[in-house]
DNA sequence: ACCGGGATGTTCT
DNA sequence: GAACATCCCGGTG
């Protein structure tokens, strides 16, 4: 899965990440949505107006799991790709809950039912147990236990997309792909 | 089911 | 001081 990050757009990363597989040791779900943030041509991605300290991940080697802090309260995790310096990268927003489910609930308590554990870019990040200190942290390499793996499901061959979810700007580009039906997606399109 | 408001604190203007 | 790539709970239908 390594090289599929280097030089490649976000928008064409984002759909192939569909139906692969985001592990944390033994926890582990299959991506089923995803959205595209696509560096200084995009209003809506943190790397927008060029590098900070929050965002450095963003700008280093493709590959990398950018972690960021929101809401006070919540992270959210996201692939690095494109080429070193864009600050391009895909939102993992939902999971379909594969491995580990019983430590997820454990993690999740306010999760009523298993649809709710990974439903959403900062619950699968409780879910899963990733915080900041993962921030930076090579998936080729599986750093910390994390990687995103392909256990040979293809893409859906109908990825849905429309626009991306809880932006002020740039709510017009649809850049959200999920699988169709998928009952741990965070919103219906 | 859908909707509204509060939580909570870092980041940037 | 405002904004924030969110979530949860309690209301109503």
């Amino acid at each position: 899965m390594g090289r599929s990050f280097y030089g490649r757009d976000p928008r064409l990363v984002a759909p192939d990440l569909l139906n692969k597989v985001l592990v944390h040791r033994e926890r582990a779900g299959r991506i089923v949505e995803v959205e595209a943030y696509c560096g200084a041509e995009d209003p809506a991605s943190h790397a927008y107006r060029g590098p900070t300290v929050r965002n450095a991940t963003m700008f280093g080697p493709p590959g990398r799991l950018y972690v960021y802090f929101t809401y006070g309260m919540h992270w959210c995790a996201n692939a690095v790709c494109g080429d070193e310096g864009e600050g391009r990268a895909v939102l993992i927003r939902a999971l379909a809950p594969l491995r580990g489910v019983d430590h997820m609930r454990a993690a999740r308590p306010a999760a009523r039912r298993d649809r709710d554990l990974c439903s959403g870019p900062a619950k699968l990040c409780q879910a899963l147990g990733l915080d900041g200190t993962f921030d930076g942290t090579n998936l080729a390499s599986a750093e910390g236990g994390v990687s995103i793996r392909d256990d040979g499901s293809a893409p859906p061959s109908l990825a849905a997309n429309g626009p991306r979810i809880g932006l002020s700007v740039g709510v017009d580009k649809p850049w959200r792909w999920w699988v169709e039906g998928d009952r741990n997606v965070s919103r219906r399109g």
